[in-house]
This record gives structure tokens, C-alpha cells and sequence, in this order.
DNA sequence: CTGTTAGCGCATTCAT
DNA sequence: ATGAATGCGCTAACAG
């Protein structure tokens, strides 16, 4: 069927181990040999059987992601970049989505080594945390946007503290003081975090939390609308939402077109997580940036760095986080402040563009309770 | 490192092979050691090594999909079906980004087989149809969405011809003589029918085909940018735009947005595919619907099919089509039938759905409420 | 620098 | 019904 390494030894007249050695470039051949078995192999066509190999060595010249699924906008770009990097170094790219889902996590963590992987970056759910540790003994591990707070993996973390805390500023310099929040699960990283960015924010400004105006859910659009009715619904609903569960943003959207709101002038709405038609929504919708091009070329570098310094035991295993941006477009609005001192809030902070700031979350600003 | 078929052997006191007809189930073997061997390889936790059987047996038990990006929302659906239905049957799926170039699809191709994937179903670029041709000759592939007509591969197409029709039949029925249409690049089997549909739909009405109303183009937003504005800017414009170019759909929104046209009042908005957001946008925006699902999951069947009776040549190559289906929202409107018959053209026919939005522009700003 | 020898883990032929 | 032997294609000791 195809050309083995075999033929072409015999067509060189050479033995297979010094085509194979000349084949893989490990310069314990002739420069002379090197090239003629170079030119022959091309000539025959030879591609050398990456299975073979892989049972001989232990690779299989692939690497995994598994993220929850392809809708959030965060994750599809994390797969581009993924994939195109990878391959940019020769390996090919497992896809596998889990739902979020543990037993489809485990499922397929467990097809995955059986595959060999040679590496595997992972949207964890945070269930498997005992397997994922197992697993990182025989493969590098670089968990995604979520911690699994059950092992102590490479973890390339967004900075949803500074994020969350970005957008709510940005709402209350706007002059809002009743905000909205629709934030994800209190099981997850990201949904703590977000949580914990707004609530010091509000702080901050002497807001008080009211916790009638927090809704954590799963990641799902049916949270969207479900929180956003009830927000709506309150005696005193919210003047702006910050719907910082990305998955539930169309359900929110959904409320809002259904109950004819007009968005900023009726309500102001702030989302989490870019997508490329937000900007031409209309109006467009504001957002808070998590950096997921940013976030993924991050763990790839980290993958790739612990593939290469495989052996080196666990050593290294530190946590990153990728810096969060505010983005202004059309879907908030300052409101009138109602109340005691008439001096306007401080002109917006709107920094234009791009902009790390402190990751180091909650120190950087003011110490704040 | 992990246990192996040997392992099992020896704790069973049996020889590998014995081990190996037990586990595989070939019921070559007594039903009690077949029982016995299967618990002890639970016991132990066994994992079959798909590598070493791999280099056996010439399978892999990876099944490729390639598509263009991951942008499309078609593509999406596609990509979880196929993950979703080939997990269920002991596939992984291996997702490949071509970014419909033909060289990386040309490139990307050799790797797959070169890790001796299973099967592949492919969204061809149409300019690698040799290559192709040549691959089926060891792996069975389906193509789908587009047909490489250098080939006489197993094709799953979605119903262009019939969508297009609908699509801009629909428009007709509205009243719109001038229908603008923004569609594919010409050399691609969706490019050509959709504009074959639209034509047809034309023809059919009487309606003269005027070529400045159709813009061809690449898949990506800019297409729908620059033609939109062209269309636009047309000494007599369209009173619809069908966009059966679906990545240039962003593009149309983009110049819609800026040059702050209402729709449907002042431009009617036909989009070929579906995505979750169309039905939140406002007005929420009608679209032919291409079944993407069913696209996927008829491919999966067919290669499944292939997959099974392979050996039997190339014969069973057939063509399929999935129907298409026109979803109407509030993106359309009928318009006044500026000629004969002076019968008020009816109340715009508004579905029931959500709320009328402040047709008129201004929107964004100005006075509210 | 090159040829020889040995497996990697498994399925499968051939014996028994 | 089971064991022994063979080889898938390749890499890596181990000699020369």
C-alpha cells in the first residue's frame, strides 16, 4: 500500500537503521548518505508511519483540547489558534468537546491517553481532578480558563477578577448604582472570580451588595433569560446587567427583544467574552475582553514548553493569567445621578486600547474589604 | 507504565494470544477464560494500546473532519455532531482547520492519512480533487457542502439550488423587484447553485436578471462589506439583499450599521444559514436554513456505511441532498407594488413574534421613549 | 559511520 | 480451545 522505510533502504542498498537514521536527521550518518537517502526517499514517495514510530517511542505526534463545547465564541478561537499553532510544529489536533460534563470528560480523557497524546490542554470541568493529576504523570497538562482546584496543574487563567471588576467600575462611573450581575456557576473558577471582581467593585464605590441583583447559574442561554426576568422583574430592577455568564447572553438578549426593552436607554448591558458580531449588534454591545487568542497561545507556549523539558518533573507548574480589557461600544449609558453630590462621577477611565494591568488581581488597586 | 496485553496474560496464566481472542471478543475462546481474562483486565485497568493494534491491524480509530474554519456556524454544528456520533461508536474525531486554502487542505490531507485515520469526511476547497481522488483509493471519505468535481467522491450536499430559490422567491412574493444578491465565489458548488436558485426564482417571475445586483465573492466578512456598499450606493438600489454568502453576512450588518438603515423598512434582509444570535438580533433576521445538523449527521452516516463494507469498491458513490428551508422573521417586509393594481399593499406582515423596534434610524441616540 | 539484533504491544497465522 | 511463532514499521542498543 504505501512505502516503507524498508524500500527504501533497499533501493539505497542501505540497512533500515542507517535509513532511519539518515531519515531523522540524527547526523550519525555521512553527509553523503544523509542526502542520497534524502532524495530517494522523496523520490519513492516514502512517508514514514507515524504509528510505527509511536510504538517504538511512545508519541503519537498529537496533542489534545478539550473544551466544553464550539458555541462560545472564546473557545472556537481558542481552537484556531490551537490547531494552526500545533501544527505549525508538526503536530495534528485533537478536538474533543465534553459538554462540561464530567463523565464525558473522563470518557474522553481516558481515550485520550490511550491514544498517546503527547500533550493535552483542557477546559477542565473541575470534577476529575483525581484523574487529571494521575494523567499528568504520563502526559503535559495545561488546564484553560478554569482551575481544577483538585491538582496542581499548569493552569493559564483569565483574569476574571480584574475583568469583572473592570466592567462593573465601568457601570457605576456611568453612574449606576443598582447593577445587574448574571454570572456562571459558584463552582467554577471564572464564576467565583467574576463574582468576587463586581462585589469589590461595588465595594469600592460604597455600594451596597444586593444580593436580590446576583444571579449564578449554569452555563446555558435558559440562565439568561430566566435571571434577566427576574432582574427585570424586581420591585427596583437593575439599570444596567453585566451578564458575565458568556453562554447566557443570548437568553438575555432573547428577554430583552421580547420584552421590547431599548438598550442603553432603557437599560444598560455590559457582556463578558467577545463575539465578532457583538460590535455589529445594535447597538453594539459592550464588553469586557478575556484575551482568549491571548489566553491560548499562552498555554500552547506553556504545552509546548513541557513537552520539550518532559522528565523535568513537575516542577515548574505555576499559574498565569492573561490581563482582561474593557471595551466601550453602544450598550451603556450614563445615567443621572440621582442623588447627593451633583459633581459628575470622574470622566470615564476609557482607556482606548489594550492594557495589562496588575494581575495581580485584587492587591494592585486599594486595599478595599 | 500502563499494563499491557502481557500483563493480563501472565496474571491470568494464559498466553497473550488466548488473552487477546478472550478480550477482543472473537469467540474463538471458551466462554469461561473469555469471562475470566475480561475481569482480570478490568482489575488490573487494561487499556488496549490503539497504537500497537494500530500497526496490526492498519486501523487507527481516528476519523478526520476537515473544514474551513470554525466561524461558521454551520461548520460548528458540524463539527459537535460528528465528535458527538463517532464517540458514540469508538471514534475520536481529529477537527482540521483548512481555511479553505488549498494548499494547507493539501498538506493537512497527507498528515491525516499519513496517521492513518479511518475515515474522513472534508469539506473540500476543490482544488486538491487529484489528491483526494488518490486517498480514497485506501480511506473512505465523504465530502460535504461542496462536491469536488475532480472527483466522484460519496458527496453530502445541502439543497442550494432549492434554498436560493425559496430564498428569493420569498422576497418576490414580498413585492421586491430589485433583489440584491450576495453570494459565494463562483467556483464552488454552493457559489454557483445559490446563484442558479436565485436566477431561476427571477426568471420564473418575469424579472429581468440585472447583473449589478449580484456580487460574487470570497468567504469572508469584507465581501459582504464592499458589496453590500455597492449595492447600496447603485443609482437604483435594491428594496432587498439576499446574503447566501454566509461569512459575508458580518460585513453586510457592518455597512447596515454605519450607514444606520433600518430594516426591514428601508432594505429588506434575506441571510443563507442559521445562527443562534439571528433569532435575538432586532429585528431578528430571516434566513434560509441550510440543515446543517442534518448535513452532518447524513455524512457520518454515509462514511460509517463506507467504513463498515470497505473492501467493496468505490461503487455505492451516490450524491445526497438535504432540503432546504426557509425561516421567516422580521428581517423581510413587502412592499408597496408601486405599479397596476392600486390595492394598498397590505400591512406590513410583521410575524407575531417581538416587538417592532424603533423602525426609523436614529436609534442609537437622540430622544427616546 | 554502518549493519545486526531486538523489541514496542498487539492480532493472527500455524500448529497442537 | 489454546500456545507458539511471526511480523506490522520503525528506532535504538549493540557491535563492528
Amino acid at each position: 500500500m504505501s512505502v516503507t522505510l524498508k524500500d527504501v533502504a533497499q533501493a539505497a542498498r542501505v540497512s533500515v537503521s542507517t535509513a532511519s537514521r539518515a531519515l531523522t536527521g540524527t547526523g550519525l550518518t555521512s553527509e553523503r548518505t544523509q542526502q542520497r537517502l534524502t532524495r530517494i526517499a522523496r523520490e519513492l514517495g516514502y512517508r514514514p508511519n507515524p504509528i510505527a514510530r509511536g510504538l517504538k517511542t511512545g508519541q503519537s505526534r498529537l496533542v489534545a483540547l478539550l473544551v466544553h463545547n464550539l458555541t462560545n465564541a472564546s473557545f472556537q478561537v481558542m481552537a484556531e489558534v490551537m490547531q494552526a499553532r500545533l501544527k505549525a510544529v508538526g503536530y495534528q489536533m485533537l478536538l474533543c468537546i465534553g459538554g462540561d460534563d464530567a463523565q464525558q470528560e473522563s470518557d474522553t480523557l481516558t481515550a485520550l491517553v490511550d491514544h498517546r497524546i503527547d500533550g493535552l490542554i483542557v477546559v477542565p470541568t473541575g470534577k476529575n481532578g483525581a484523574q487529571l493529576k494521575a494523567l499528568a504523570k504520563d502526559v503535559p497538562i495545561v488546564c484553560l480558563v478554569r482551575r481544577d482546584d483538585a491538582t496542581d496543574l499548569e493552569t493559564v487563567l483569565a483574569d476574571d477578577p480584574q475583568g469583572a471588576y473592570l466592567g462593573t467600575r465601568h457601570l457605576i462611573e456611568l453612574g449606576h448604582k443598582r447593577v445587574g450581575l448574571i454570572v456562571g456557576r459558584q463552582d467554577t473558577t471564572s464564576g467565583r472570580e467574576r463574582l468576587s471582581g463586581y462585589v469589590r467593585a461595588l465595594r469600592e464605590a460604597g455600594i451596597p451588595v444586593d444580593d436580590t441583583l446576583i444571579h449564578a447559574g449554569h452555563f446555558v442561554p435558559e440562565t439568561g433569560a430566566t435571571s434577566c426576568r427576574k432582574l427585570l422583574d424586581l420591585p427596583r430592577p437593575p439599570s444596567a446587567i453585566f451578564v458575565a455568564n458568556h453562554e447566557a447572553t443570548l437568553g438575555v438578549l432573547r428577554v430583552i427583544a421580547e420584552r421590547n426593552i431599548a438598550v442603553p436607554d432603557d437599560l444598560s448591558l455590559l457582556c463578558y467574552e467577545d463575539m465578532p458580531w457583538f460590535e455589529w449588534h445594535r447597538p453594539a454591545i459592550s464588553i469586557v475582553d478575556n484575551g482568549a487568542r491571548d489566553l491560548a497561545n499562552l498555554a500552547v507556549d506553556r504545552l509546548l514548553q513541557r513537552m520539550d523539558a518532559k522528565g523535568t518533573g513537575n516542577d515548574g507548574v505555576r499559574e498565569y493569567r492573561v490581563g482582561a480589557r474593557l471595551v466601550q461600544r453602544d450598550s451603556c449609558r450614563r445615567i443621572e445621578v440621582a442623588s447627593t453630590r451633583a459633581g459628575k462621577p470622574k470622566p470615564s477611565i476609557a482607556k482606548p486600547s489594550a492594557a495589562k494591568s496588575p494581575s495581580k488581581s485584587s492587591a494592585a488597586k486599594s486595599a478595599k474589604v
